[in-house]
DNA sequence: GGAAAAGATTCCATAATGCGGAAAATTTGC
DNA sequence: GCAAATTTTCCGCATTATGGAATCTTTTCC
């Protein structure tokens, strides 16, 4: 049954890389927490075996965490005894921050949108150096941008993630570039820092910016800013399409619908 | 700022109250699961007090397993302190099971199905003696019926759950209404076995069932069972609205819906 | 504005807790 | 049917998490 899959490494989406944090490491947790990951990491039920090999860890220690995960509803076993995760993390996965209250403005509003461009439609927050992606309406053709929720990328790449490294103005932008040096992720991912300066300021200035297949070939996105009442940025509103269907007469639409969400919120 | 709440036992819908299992314990994890709990159980960001009350863990102890928690992403910290739930538990919840399959089939479906009605539509499927709501269509209108993503509810309470326990046939009933008790939410909830039994076989006869405020006062449901090829119940797709809004038509419209998505399932 | 209280955080000696080697049970492959 | 691979249980050991107390920080109230 078990069909030896590669460790599906999508690139881009996928989770960080494990932070070797030195401070406040309780060994159960993090161990648990890598188990969590790396079931999520496969698309199909995992092997004790193969959880204990990516993880490092004891297939007797492997057991017994996910013995315990289980017993919380974080995780649960097919009929075949292999591990997928619980439905317990549903509950908890929808219920976080104040995030709730943009996630459920945002909605209708996405959704009307998606039906007006047909393209995939994206609720982005920020987290540190990366956009997480928050809430999605995709359109219902064939082929269209899948953008996992909860998925990750950094600022640079994205359209929505340049406008926010434009809005802390050029020191942000340089003190990004020093700290992250850029990575390419295409080849055209804007990997320059006074090119980077360049886009981020006028995206700013303009109200909207592009991505033209920076973070992943083929695909192009245009993205606008959200604001709270306190003039605060509060996320990012993005529409993706292969990049031959993206048209910039899609920015005006776009805009507007962000304003109707910025307006909302509190 | 903390306002000093109450515990919100959200009677219906709130999680299930820890199930004090014999077998494989892991202290840590437990106390972890019991911390996530319980800051999903407030709206708004838990401070350590409350959560060290509500957990009933040393400050000390609770503090240094929410920095672990921090470390791996599942809890964050707002700006005064308070603890709050990580970004990462969305990344985990939108993963979870072959139920991805399920979701995305039905979405569009659902989205449809709620733009005819104008009402609440929600998709859920059972586990043990609950359904468990995995995803929902909410229309934009002022007043409708609002399921939280993750909540759970007795089978006897809900219109899919009936269908679901009549589908086991006649003994499936009476062993489920031995192992509850048939507790009642409401004045119109049925705790009669008999009664029970001949409302759900009618419902797989008829192949909808109905729930007349079983669950919660005001609110009223149709429900359908999907079925997957093999002919195996995959999950219940639902229509919710306040009881004098609800109409008989909607049966049909709901039953094709229903359909629609049963065809589509591998 | 200062003192007192409440809450958050760090420290550390202690033993309880989770660890992992190995063996038993179960499943899979040939 | 046996043999190999994998899962599960067991148990002595020391690593790990524990929680009381001390310290630091923030808030409250006079």
């Amino acid at each position: 049954m078990t069909s030896a899959k590669h460790p599906p490494s999508s690139a881009l989406t996928s989770a960080p890389a494990p932070k070797p944090q030195a401070a406040a490491r309780i060994q159960v947790i993090d161990r648990a927490a890598a188990l969590l990951d790396t079931i999520a990491r496969y698309p199909e039920p995992v092997s004790l075996k193969i959880l204990g090999a990516e993880t490092g860890l004891h297939a007797s220690t492997a057991h017994r965490i996910l013995a315990s995960l289980i017993q919380n509803g974080l995780v649960e076993r097919d009929p075949a005894g292999h591990y997928r995760l619980g439905l317990r993390l549903l509950q908890l996965g929808v219920r976080l921050r104040g995030d709730v209250d943009l996630r459920a403005i945002a909605r209708p509003v996405m959704e009307t949108l998606r039906d007006q461009l047909g393209e995939s439609i994206n609720l982005t927050i920020r987290e540190g150096d990366e956009v997480v992606y928050i809430e999605k309406a995709t359109p219902n053709r064939m082929i269209h941008v899948q953008q996992l929720i909860g998925a990750r990328a950094p600022l640079h790449v994205t359209a929505v993630g340049k406008l926010m490294i434009g809005a802390g103005g050029a020191e942000a932008i340089n003190a990004y570039a020093e700290r992250t040096n850029l990575p390419a992720y295409t080849r055209n991912t804007l990997t320059d820092v006074a090119a980077l300066r360049e886009v981020c300021l006028r995206g700013i200035h303009e109200g909207y910016a592009l991505d033209d297949e920076e973070a992943e070939l083929d695909v192009g996105c245009i993205g606008v800013l959200l604001h709270d009442s306190t003039g605060r940025v509060a996320g990012g509103l993005s529409v993706s399409a292969p990049i031959e269907r993206r048209q910039l007469a899609w920015i005006e639409d776009l805009r507007r619908a962000g304003q109707r969400i910025s307006e909302q919120l509190g």
